[in-house]
DNA sequence: CGCGATTTGTACGTATGTATT
DNA sequence: TAATACATACGTACAAATCGC
């Protein structure tokens, strides 16, 4: 399932990317020139820019015209704080959640449901509750609704699974990209119910709209977060006005 | 102040960006084919692909081999709920902040505070807690670190308004990136005194960590965000594995 | 199902602009 | 001022995914 590298860029900034790890440039701040990477892994220089681009999106390095390419300090005690706790990427592959639905139905989405979801108004959609667990604690309350029109089908077994896997191999619609809002809001009822909310009457919010394929929305999901558990990164390489 | 777009690929960003929003492809999906749009604005590939990576990143398109570059749609309808409320980004930009220092100290990092800060033990900082005011209402409590080092001389005045201006403008250093952390937290004492939080007993916490010039770790801030009036938004494009 | 045609992805090369030292 | 180093831009070639015939 290891994506081997066959793609130059990639070998190159993987290489690059454990050197500063392992602390290889630490003393001088700074990556070796663009040119010299290119003698070193005998490429062009278009190749090393577009490895060095990666580490920049990664918050590894940040690259100073006239001067060089620098390395970003203390990653890793940065990282730290985080390591316990988790992230919102690995939701769909880590092994130790294992989800609960405890809702399942078909509906139609109406004027007030298109303002919620951004879904167009009459679209049939899968709506769920689905609870994740973590090490058997409630961490997440998951609301979603599916356009039935790509979810085709979609039951509440494969809902206990993926319902991305089902999509995305079964039904062979690619994902294509997400749009992510945060806000805290207050708890209701229903999280309350079913997550360990302990002395919180918050929970953290992460709404997201994803796209397939075609570039149609078909999927609007509020994971309700216990605050507790919740942990968001964003490495953010202060992008230049554009 | 406004940066003019001398630059190629920034023109053809922009140009495709306002087609996107006014509706001028929605018909297909798609985007003209990278060849339509070389002749389209005499220019050579790389260039459009420059403009059309940073319509990736915005979350505007996705592009799909053998396919096209595939618009995203629904993009209004999901900014629209965000609008009301203000983002991160806008900060130091918007005119209606207005900034309350009502704590200004100089310190030295111990074992503890480096712990959370990650700065290095024994670095002078200054110490701040300032209360932001949107519209005369207290939106988030900041508690700074800056290292005396780079924040030289820094003084209230300066605090009240910006700090970065006074490290770019007249420090004449640069801030290069910065990488977040978003969690909840319960409401201390100083949140509950400083912030107006109604029923609210959490505050969203935005923590910074920011780099300087030299790649040096220079400052770490939580930003102590009222709930209600707390947003952060994540285009992220579904970054491939890499 | 296979086979081109189309379209994006990767890679190389070269030249010139611009900020830093 | 000159040398260095990253930024932009042009051009070319081939690989790989998609789609229609």
């Amino acid at each position: 399932m290891l994506t081997l590298p066959n793609v130059k860029f990639k070998d190159i900034y993987h290489i690059l990317k454990s050197n500063i790890d392992s602390g290889k440039y630490d003393n001088s701040m700074m990556l070796p020139t663009e040119m010299e990477l290119v003698d070193k892994f005998k490429c062009s220089r278009n190749t090393v820019r577009r490895a060095i681009n990666e580490l920049s999106k990664d918050g590894y390095v940040k690259s100073v015209k006239g001067k060089g390419v620098i390395i970003l300090e203390s990653r890793e005690s940065i990282e730290l704080p985080i390591g316990n706790l988790l992230g919102l990427q690995e939701l769909h592959t880590k092994k130790k959640f294992t989800t609960s639905v405890v809702h399942f139905s078909k509906i139609t989405i109406d004027e007030s449901l298109s303002r919620i979801t951004a879904l167009k108004l009459d679209t049939e959609v899968y709506h769920l509750h689905r609870i994740r667990f973590y090490d058997n604690e409630p961490i997440i309350l998951d609301v979603n609704y599916f356009s039935a029109d790509v979810a085709k089908d979609l039951t509440i077994e494969i809902a206990q699974n993926s319902v991305y896997e089902y999509i995305e191999k079964d039904l062979n619609t690619k994902i294509l990209a997400s749009k992510k809002i945060i806000v805290v809001e207050h708890a209701t009822e229903l999280d309350k119910r079913f997550l360990d909310l302990g002395t919180y009457d918050c929970v953290a919010v992460v709404k997201t709209y994803a796209y397939t394929d075609s570039g149609k929305l078909f999927e609007y999901t509020e994971s309700r977060h216990r605050p507790d558990k919740f942990v968001f990164v964003e490495s953010s390489s202060l992008r230049k006005n554009i």
